[in-house]
DNA sequence: ATCAAATGTTACTGGAGAGTATGATCCTGT
DNA sequence: ACAGGATCATACTCTCCAGTAACATTTGAT
């Protein structure tokens, strides 16, 4: 489908120039075609914008359904979330990463606004609940799972703002150095 | 002055609206004027944007101040860090965190970009010197202090984009449990 | 009192860009 | 071969808003 280029394309211009200096002329030209093509596949930026949105959800929605599915297996919780947030990472360091992170909504309708916040608060309950069943099930220390996931979720978002396609770490190895960050925490350890 | 009235306005209408939802008669009507009496104060809608980041970064470069004066003591690294984190986290949930965090490099000329790069770049090492130091020190354990400072740095800035004034927490108590995650991290520990 | 400077206002310009009206062309099945 | 939908272009409209010109008023120093 070239609805999904027209997406894509959307998602790339985004990133790069943010979506209020993305005019839909631009991102036309980049698919060498003209505005009014865009509109055959999309009814207006801000739907464009959601569908960004929801292309880049996908994949941390599925990550959860991934784990959901382990549940029954001996795994801690902890590392079914150091799974989750993995691909959470690679996720956000996708072209889509700017539309899950900075877009803002007041860009959105009322609608969709409501809509992408019940997406955002489904993957913040899904964060919270593997930090309650670790914390639980003994491999995660006592802490407060609100705070905790808004911290987690938080690093990881941020490389929305500062990863770069030409990046020396992949996506992957900053994943893997952030968790690993979060799991032994600054302080030394012994073990 | 009048002018400081201006800025502080403009930071909460961006923080509000987003930059591009807000127009200058938003603000102007904010405080009970009309637009030409802005640009008596301000050259134009970028400058506004520029301030609003330089008065929201200062408290963290004061922060960064006091504590490279008390480097003599003999406080190891991870407490002075600690110090900074904390100051950091209250400035980013102050009214001018929108703009130090989100606002979009695109929305400046170059020259301004220039210079707010330098500042956020000017953090950022702050930052990974005291994880140097730290892990120089022992307070710290091993780990790249690259990463390390990009994974604080975006938790803490992330407050900017879901702290409210209503919230129930308030801004020390966020940063106090966010600093703890971060030195203890979520495995459970002996000591 | 008076004249600047400082501080505001009303009423514009100019450009950018979202979205559309209208019609051309291509492609597919019959 | 040709009807009709799918796909795309040209050439607009219409609104919003940053920035400005020209003019009013207030304030403070002499």
């Amino acid at each position: 489908m070239k609805r999904d280029a027209v997406i894509h394309a959307a998602a790339r211009a985004f990133n790069e120039r943010g979506f209020h200096n993305t005019s839909l002329d631009d991102i036309a030209q980049t698919l060498e075609v003209t505005k009014p093509t865009l509109y055959y596949y999309v009814e207006s930026k801000e739907q464009l914008l959601f569908e960004c949105f929801c292309a880049g959800l996908e994949p941390i929605r599925a990550a959860f359904r991934d784990v959901r599915q382990a549940e029954q297996s001996s795994q801690p919780a902890r590392e079914r979330l150091h799974t989750v947030l993995l691909r959470y990472a690679q996720a956000i360091a996708s072209e889509f990463g700017w539309c899950m992170v900075r877009a803002e909504d007041q860009d959105l309708s009322t609608q969709m606004r409501g809509h992408v916040k019940a997406l955002k608060s489904e993957i913040d309950q899904g964060i919270r609940r593997l930090i309650r069943e670790g914390i639980d099930d003994g491999s995660i220390g006592d802490c407060d799972p609100k705070m905790t996931a808004f911290a987690l979720a938080g690093a990881l978002n941020w490389i929305a703002h500062w990863y770069r396609d030409n990046q020396p770490q992949t996506a992957p190895q900053i994943a893997a150095a952030f968790v690993a960050l979060f799991e032994n925490g600054l302080r030394p350890r012994s073990d």
